[in-house]
RNA sequence: GCCCCUGUAGCCCAACCGGCAGAGGCAAACGACUUAAAAUCGUUCAAGUCAGGGUUCGAAUCCCUGCAGGGGCACCA
């Protein structure tokens, strides 16, 4: 297949790939083993993956990609964890065994053979030893075990409310879960479903997720982190109390601009609220008829229409009224479902002077607006302006009325009493002080993410360790009784129905209760898969131990992961749930960081054409179709060479041809060294080992800062230059020739490990390159001998000098003012000043 | 609507703190090899950095405006 194609030379990666698989196999090079290994740790993780079968595209690049970091580490001195495991529970499985009758469990594990065995042949350097799966009983049980916990500190807990549903697999999804309104995962359009179903406390922690992302900053792709901040959400502003005509409690709304309280003039609650039944509970029958009418009329509205924007208000009257707090003003209370009922309280004070939706609301029912604050007012930065007697210029222009528009600008409060004159950000400060005072508000934040829902109605997950007693008591299973293992799939209708398969299994879901014996049920449900991932990583640093579910002090040495890679399809979901559970985990004393994940690179898509590939767009470009023709490295190298990694690969764009023509001409310099191993490197080619010297000083930088393809690039450089020496310079023999092409087989080691190795031992060294260690750059061979200093005048390059790299800043004046083509081009101009910056440039300023 | 990122040869991409725009690759052209082509090897070619303005001795790099592309959040009070 490949005999003299590329090189037409013999560069035959099919023996070369065989012959080293079972070398590594034998040598088991990259198992993490020693426990008093005294050198610095790295722990590098890749996201384990779904056993989805073959490897594909985005796999290779990013197993690539990290196996580029993990062996650098390797290199440069460190011990290095670098484990792989599967994610095997979760839907897919579930699904085949639906459609094609097969066993969940011997899909799962038949399709992880396989990618374990295409990921060996990729020559990702994994510790073999270490593999789990989340689906592994050994694994879930711990599932189970951080449930328990969680449920101990109030952290898990079960409510009813509307949930997103899919009909499609006919299971809740989270909201995280949910994209334009469709499932994730298959595209059929969430329902909202009422129903009772287990969560995670994810916002009683929102601060610090949101606080603790600073920590990450610049070691984390800072689009991660927005998206975290706005997925999180967290708004500042204040509770406001209402009182409610004919209601003992009053009712809190949350608001973030408690300066603009005078222009309330309505309030709105959410009509599928409790709050909204209740106000509807003490009105008219007409009324009750009418808000019945509506109700059904929101429920049955998708997810979609309610979220668009622009679509017209729709509400009804209440007949209910508040009064509001700071003026005592009657104000009525309508029903509208662009107030949402689980953000807040479910209910807000409408200020349509100064907000939008409230406007459009006011508008459409024809309820007063109320200018409160003057935008065409002068804001004088930090000073409060105090000026109540200054006209207020313009108002047509103000009028929301007139011109449909909500000022939202900053300006200055009028209309407002107290608050008159000040601006926004005084008039703020002042109407919470105020509202303390009274006892009638406080400041307030709140959070756009909501809990997190964990309960699916499947069966291919972690079953939760809760017993449901007769009278609806719930009790946690004893953690000596874990786990909680799945019932055999033999005879049970795995068919989706809305509620969990698990319920079916008769002599699984009936057990006793613990605590008086008497009949009791499990519960029925499984867990997100995203409860294995979010801990999975702590698991790897002993994967096998049961009696916990890892060892702290493993996790002292190991953790956090210090580099994690993988997509940035998983910049909320995932990474939010691990950083949340690491938090938990921490709280509890069983680690002693608050972040899992010190350094996270997402490498891009592998795209084809411009847009992501697919078996229905036909430009599905098959990975084991590459590695068949251009072999495992071409391709490793493509995936490096092709640009940032986090930038997407047009496959269209890149050349695995050229990757593998590369190869051969790298291997080949291997057999044209003569010189024998430990030669004197001092006695080589002085040209050529300043550029191995730089090569070897500048790479760990660019490893380190992931340019992966400028690393390549100067490994192709030292390649062409050692080429040109042993063909047209110092031959083959030349010590420096020697040092460069070790120096190529380290460098190729991260990009290309076959031909590294193929390399290494030709040059006449034991295997393998991947535990070579890398050598230090000798600083006399990094400076130049001479270096070329520019003379610019008036911006423009008048004169290139060639200088000693050490000439000082006079020296170089004093050569640039002798140049006769400076002397040529100042003539009869006054030199204004005179820039030198040694030895690069001089810079000289005429008038 | 709010927020973020990116615009450099035909294409993918380099360029440290502002200091000679070019490292590498793809494509192309030419040459060698070949009866010829492919493959292979060698040589060569290329833009003044999206547009406009500003700061500076000096701008791809910093600032402002606009255009184009990509992404996130979005009836979140």
């Amino acid at each position: 297949m490949s005999e003299q194609d590329a090189a037409g030379n013999g560069y035959d990666f099919a023996r070369i790939q065989a012959k080293w698989q079972a070398i590594w196999d034998e040598l088991e090079p990259f198992a993490t083993r020693d426990p008093d290994d005294p050198r610095p740790r790295k722990y590098i993780l890749d996201m384990f993956p779904y056993p989805s079968g073959d490897l594909h595209m985005g796999h290779a690049e990013a197993y690539a990609l990290g196996d580029v970091i993990a062996r650098y580490w390797r290199q440069q001195g460190f011990t290095v964890l670098h484990p792989i495991g599967w994610d095997s529970f979760g839907l897919p499985a579930e699904n085949a065994a639906i459609k094609r009758g097969l066993d969940p469990k011997k899909w799962t594990y038949e399709n992880i053979e396989q990618q374990k065995k295409a990921m060996k042949q990729y020559a990702a350097s994994f510790d073999w030893d270490r593999v789990l799966h989340t689906s592994d009983p050994g694994f879930y049980k711990w599932n189970q075990w951080l449930f328990l916990k969680m449920y101990e500190r109030g952290l898990a807990y079960r409510k009813a409310s509307w949930v997103n549903w899919c009909p499609q697999d006919q299971t809740v999804l989270a909201n995280e879960q949910v994209e334009d309104g469709r499932c994730e995962r298959c595209g059929a359009f969430a329902v909202k479903k009422k129903l009772t179903q287990w969560y995670f406390k994810i916002t009683d922690y929102a601060d610090r997720l949101l606080d603790d992302l600073g920590q990450l900053e610049g070691t984390w792709p800072s689009k991660v982190i927005s998206m975290q901040r706005n997925w999180i959400g967290r708004s500042t502003g204040a509770d406001v109390d209402f009182v409610i005509e004919g209601r003992d409690e009053p009712l809190t709304v949350f608001t973030t601009r408690p300066d603009t309280l005078f222009g309330a003039t309505f309030m709105v609650v959410a009509p599928d609220s409790d709050l909204a039944a209740e106000l509807v509970a003490g009105s008219t029958p007409e009324v009750q008829a009418a808000f019945a009418d509506y109700l059904t009329q929101v429920q049955k509205s998708t997810e979609i229409e309610r979220q668009d924007a622009g679509r017209e208000k729709t509400g009804v009257f209440l007949d209910r009224w508040a009064i509001n707090p700071v003026n005592d003003e009657r104000v009525p209370i309508w029903a509208a479902d662009y107030v949402l009922a689980d953000y807040g309280h479910g209910a807000i004070m409408a200020v349509p002077a100064h907000d939008q939706r409230d406007l459009d609301f006011a508008l459409k029912f024809e309820l007063p607006v109320r200018v409160v604050v003057d935008t065409n007012a002068p804001v004088t930065g930090a000073i409060p302006v105090v000026d109540p007697e200054a006209p207020i210029d313009d108002i047509p222009s103000l009028d929301p009325l007139a011109t449909g528009v909500a000022l939202n600008g900053d300006g200055r409060m009028i209309n407002s009493g107290p608050l008159d004159g000040l601006s926004k950000t005084h008039a703020i400060a002042r109407m919470i002080e105020i509202l303390e005072k009274d006892g009638r508000g406080r400041s307030a934040r709140n959070f756009r993410i909501r809990d997190w829902l964990i309960s699916r109605q499947r069966f291919w997950g972690t079953p939760i360790p809760i017993i449901h007693a007769e009278n609806g008591d719930l009790i946690p299973v004893a953690e000596d009784q874990l786990p909680i293992v799945l019932p055999e799939t033999e005879g049970l209708d795995l068919m989706p129905k809305g509620t969990s398969p698990l319920g079916g299994a008769a002599d699984w879901i009936n057990t006793t209760n613990p605590v008086d014996g008497s009949p009791a049920k499990r519960d029925p449900d499984t867990m997100d898969t995203f409860v294995d991932s979010s801990w999975y990583f702590l698991r790897f640093l002993n994967p096998n131990d049961d009696t916990q579910a890892f060892d702290p002090a493993e996790a002292e040495k190991w953790a956090p992961v210090d580099q994690y890679v993988g997509g940035v399809t998983h910049a909320i979901l995932h990474l939010l749930y691990a950083r949340f559970i690491t938090k938990v985990l921490y709280d509890m004393g069983y680690v002693s960081f608050t972040e899992p994940f010190s350094a996270l690179l997402n490498q891009g898509m592998v795209l084809m054409d411009g847009s992501a590939m697919s078996k229905s767009k036909g430009n599905l470009v098959r990975l084991s179709d590459q590695l068949q023709e251009h072999g495992v490295d071409a391709i490793r190298l493509t995936m490096s060479f092709a640009g940032p990694p986090e930038d997407d690969i047009d496959w269209a764009d890149v050349s695995p041809h050229g990757a593998e023509k590369f190869l051969a001409r790298a291997w080949r310099l291997a057999g044209d060294v003569t010189s024998e191993p430990g030669v004197d490197w001092s006695k080589g080619d002085r040209a050529l080992r300043r550029e191995t010297h730089r090569f070897l000083a500048d790479a760990p930088g660019l490893v380190e800062s992931f340019k992966f393809n400028v690393v390549v690039a100067r490994i192709m450089e030292l390649v062409n230059a050692t080429r040109k020496a042993i063909d047209t310079g110092a031959g083959g023999g030349d010590p420096a020739v020697r040092e460069a092409v070790e120096t190529v087989a380290l460098g190729l080691n991260l990009f290309a490990p076959y031909t590294a190795e193929e390399m290494w031992e030709t040059l006449g060294y034991p295997p393998s390159v991947a535990l070579a260690t890398w050598r230090k750059a000798e600083p006399e061979l990094l400076v130049a001998e001479s270096v070329v200093c520019v003379v610019q005048i008036d911006g423009k390059i008048r004169e290139k000098l060639t200088v000693s790299p050490d000439a000082t800043e006079a020296e170089l004046e004093a050569l640039a003012m002798a140049s006769p083509n400076v002397q040529r081009t100042i003539a009869g101009r006054e030199i204004v000043r005179t820039i030198v910056r040694a030895p690069k440039i001089v810079s000289i300023a005429t008038k």
